[in-house]
DNA sequence: CAATATAGTTCTAAAATTGAACTGTCAAAT
DNA sequence: ATTTGACAGTTCAATTTTAGAACTATATTG
């Protein structure tokens, strides 16, 4: 499968993962967190290599996940600002923050410490229902298709015989 | 940098991304959370190739993120199921699908609903403050290091001379 | 006995990533 | 006036990963 082709499977999931599902753009992400802007610092912070910094902002911004604004004029220079589509990914890298703070940390304990500037406390990410406020878990969770679900594959055409050249992304 | 020195970053969003941050690995943790068990299940649903499926797999399991159990005997065939702290990446799952649901749906809506058995609504999720249950957004949010942060760089040490083969990942 | 199902392994070709050097503009230092 | 350094990339060969296809192995079904 090409990367792009799943930005265009009908799983939210899939499209997301096309667009911030690899190690490095996950990286870069959390650097903008880290109110990184430039491309010196995105590099010197991470080790990267030039070349596939380069490609990956190039990515993100096509994407509209960060906006590319100039600073200075000659020799003409750009940041990288993370755009409100950007923003909107907080909850994922809090989620991944959550987990290492959970399940990966050694017996130093946590790398960072999150504060909340609303109610002064240091917290934890909580995912709750949007309906009735209950943190969710898998279990208590059904999915159902919506409208932009993938009509479902009627079966008596499904030739056994066929070997489809690849097969489907989504469930 | 190699991928398993990412897990002894002394950072706990680097360390996640380590174990789950790829995108074949993302997308066969969605196949186990819409409940899909078997080697032949996910090679069908993704239509990953079965060499990378196999070396994914094992990762997972060595990971302690699936467990590999046995259910039959001869032939021997074992089914791939989500440990605790593979449920646990529950809220990471939500929070990629919520984004596409967000950004990157098309015209016809999204692919799939949730419904929360407790309250028995469609929701989306939403991540609080553990403290005081209030939706976090990154700008409310301030990091602080914490016991198991990277000590901090002596400035007067480093030598603009030295050329570090590799640089810090974790700012 | 041949075909099918399951869970892999092995191999080669293609694609992505690394590492290192190179380009170009401008400001500051010698 | 010339060299040095900061910044933001680009280019290219070598290595590593991934894709695609075929093959192995065990047991059941027709």
């Amino acid at each position: 499968m090409k990367w792009d082709e799943l930005e265009e499977e009908p799983c939210s999931m899939a499209r997301t993962i096309g667009v911030i599902g690899d190690r490095w753009t996950l990286l870069i992400l959390r650097e903008c967190f880290l109110r990184t802007r430039r491309f010196e610092g995105f590099q010197s912070a991470l080790g990267i290599t030039r070349h596939l910094l380069a490609e990956r902002l190039k990515k993100l911004v096509r994407q509209g996940v960060l906006r590319r604004i100039p600073y200075q004029e000659s020799p003409k220079r750009h940041e990288y600002i993370l755009t409100q589509k950007g923003l909107d990914l907080y909850p994922i890298m809090m989620a991944l923050v959550h987990w290492g703070d959970t399940h990966m940390v050694d017996e130093r304990g946590r790398p960072l410490l999150h504060e909340h500037r609303k109610c002064g406390k240091m917290f934890d990410p909580v995912m709750v229902c949007s309906e009735c406020g209950e943190p969710l878990s898998a279990k208590e969770v059904h999915v159902h298709p919506g409208p932009g679900a993938r009509p479902a594959l009627a079966k008596a055409s499904l030739d056994k015989k066929a070997k489809p050249k690849s097969r489907r992304v989504t469930a």
